[in-house]
DNA sequence: ACGGTGTTTGATAACGCTGTCATTCCAAGC
DNA sequence: GCTTGGAATGACAGCGTTATCAAACACCGT
């Protein structure tokens, strides 16, 4: 079987039928009797055929191409996993992924300058925003405007037009938060993430609710502002950990943050979670590799992906109507590096 | 100016040119007039015009896009560093990056099965391979079968007509070793890597010189296997620590098993760097964010990605007669989880 | 002014597929 | 047997570029 260079006509002249109906039969279109699809199959098997996606594109004025668009390359894991959701759902429906950084370091002066080339260099059928893209409104005016489908990734709002998947960011915060409470924290910290993604207020909004449901008020000097990455969530932590009045527990609005609050932890001679309790949101590959391993809430990012992904496709297809919005559970993960908080004094320093 | 419509007949009508002109203009041709030239460009930008590219495809026979191939999911922040390197240098040369995961998991039999199905399939005008898979005698007869000019990330050895890049892994797990070396430490644990990557012995073959040129003879227990993830790490590592003669340092083959070493450690009650030492190679995200951070080689995934794919684009456009084969150097990271040695007998425990 | 030698431009045929629409086939109904 | 209508198939015209090759042009030396 020589590969890659029949043509359909080729096949059609092996299968003794016209273009038309090999073409009929690569794209499962109906109306063959199978017998002749069969056949049409045994020779396009036998040449070793597979379609020139260059001419089917010209062709049919598709080109069975998504766009993945993500802007922030840290907090890339969460990038990476979105990825392989996607793709997932992407191969088996026989489109090719196109994985786009797009960002004002890219060369175009704004984020939706660069989308709009991509896309229209790229002739993508589809894109996938990721967090905080998927909240531009230049970037949704852009795609919207060139009638490109679009699905969205955690955005802070729907918008009656694209389909979108987003964690439950708020109860799952609550419950993270909850747990703290139960085993007896009071003074619990909460680093927020990047204001840019919709998440963080709703995680920060979790917390809050928690805290207020339990009738704990939330002190200000234990909120502290980050940015998702490792090195913000370090600083932050070692500003609240050197409060006079120090909390006993950090929630970090993910776990790359609260890999730093643990690195800081360590760095002042506190001990995790004796001394103070690390809690974080993701359930990302870091959080299984710290010391302790991270207390958690297990955002599936894989699967709300490939679920997304599948919604997108669907509607290319023209099989939903209305764009479809997910919501996803985050499960609790307990882990060492939450525990009771220490009976004596919280402002004491372990020697 | 409406974007994303404009044809090439479009801008060729309001220059007043031919469509070959435009053509030419597009595609940096030689032989156009410089002011021809730029009544084109203007015409072009006014219109918003963009090359189809599946016409483009077609015609030319080209597709303008690489294939980046990968196997393991895990160890997944080098594919990714090494994707990030790829994309910056395909991006400004006008091409197009799929990333092709290949595996015996996708469905197909054997990873050439994968490969040969993917190649023909998108038709990429050259492919990428990380390893192992750049060793995969099947995934290279089949690429050359098939005339696909190939270009390897860190293979085991070159083959004369793909060009590769590879990291000076044997000096720089000398100096890792030599550094150790001259600390004081003697009892010096290996951790191997995946034997399927080609990196693996030549990092193990730095540490063997190192230690012979340092007159210490090699202890067969303190060499342990891993297969370059976390776990496999953490259970090198503990069954390394827990050696009637503990090791005082552990050198494992890269960071991900370093950090598995670090929470072995911790997991035995064992302070690194004081009771025990810990280096990794790569210098990849997680080195920085253990607790302590580890002390590693810095390899430069990046930079030799996008080294290997101008010279795997050079050669496409037939700028470069014989492949070219790269060698980075990894320097030296010193960190935290590396000191001297405790002078106590290293059998004792800590309390 | 003339031929010679590039350099610049254009007319037209591919490229391999899908969309449109016409045609053929076949089974059921009279 | 003879319609009839839907299912099955095919002829052919694009899709928007690049490649080929020929034509037009510019500039040189004589």
């Amino acid at each position: 079987m020589a590969s890659g260079k029949a043509t359909i006509t080729d096949v059609a002249a092996r299968a003794g039928v016209s273009i038309k109906t090999v073409s009929r039969v690569m794209n499962r279109e109906p109306n063959v009797r199978s017998n002749t699809r069969e056949r049409v199959r045994e020779a396009a098997a036998a040449l070793g055929y597979e379609p020139n996606p260059a001419a089917r594109g010209l062709a049919s004025r598709r080109t069975f191409s998504l766009g993945l668009f993500y802007e922030n390359p840290h907090e890339f894991s969460y990038t990476q996993r979105a990825f392989e959701g996607v793709f997932a759902n992407c191969a088996s429906a026989g489109y090719t992924l196109l994985l786009l950084p797009c960002g004002t370091d890219a060369g175009a002066s704004s984020a939706a300058d660069s989308v709009l080339h991509l896309v229209t260099q790229t002739r993508v059928d589809g894109v996938i925003l990721t967090a905080p893209l998927c909240d531009d409104d230049r970037v949704l005016a852009v795609l919207r405007e060139r009638d490109t489908p679009t699905a969205r990734i955690a955005p802070a709002a729907t918008d009656g037009l694209s389909c979108t998947v987003r964690a439950g960011d708020r109860d799952a915060a609550r419950a993270v938060t909850e747990h703290l409470l139960a085993l007896g924290h009071r003074r619990i910290a909460f680093i927020k993430g990047d204001p840019r993604h919709g998440a963080s207020a709703e995680r920060f909004a979790g917390y809050q609710q928690a805290l207020q449901a339990n009738g704990t008020s939330l002190d200000p000097l234990l909120v502290a502002e980050g940015l998702f990455d490792f090195d913000s969530g370090r600083r932050a932590a070692l500003r609240l950990l050197n409060l006079p009045h120090r909390p006993t527990a950090i929630f970090a609005s993910n776990d790359d943050m609260a890999a730093g609050a643990i690195a800081a932890a360590h760095a002042l001679g506190l001990a995790v979670p004796t001394a103070a309790s690390v809690a974080g949101f993701d359930d990302s590959p870091i959080a299984s590799r710290t010391w302790p391993p991270l207390c958690t809430a297990r955002q599936p990012v894989v699967e709300m992906a490939s679920a997304l992904t599948g919604d997108l496709i669907a509607q290319l297809r023209g099989e939903i109507d209305a764009p479809r919005h997910r919501v996803f559970e985050c499960p609790l993960v307990l882990r060492d590096s939450v525990a009771a908080p220490a009976t004596t004094p919280a402002s004491a320093r372990e020697p």
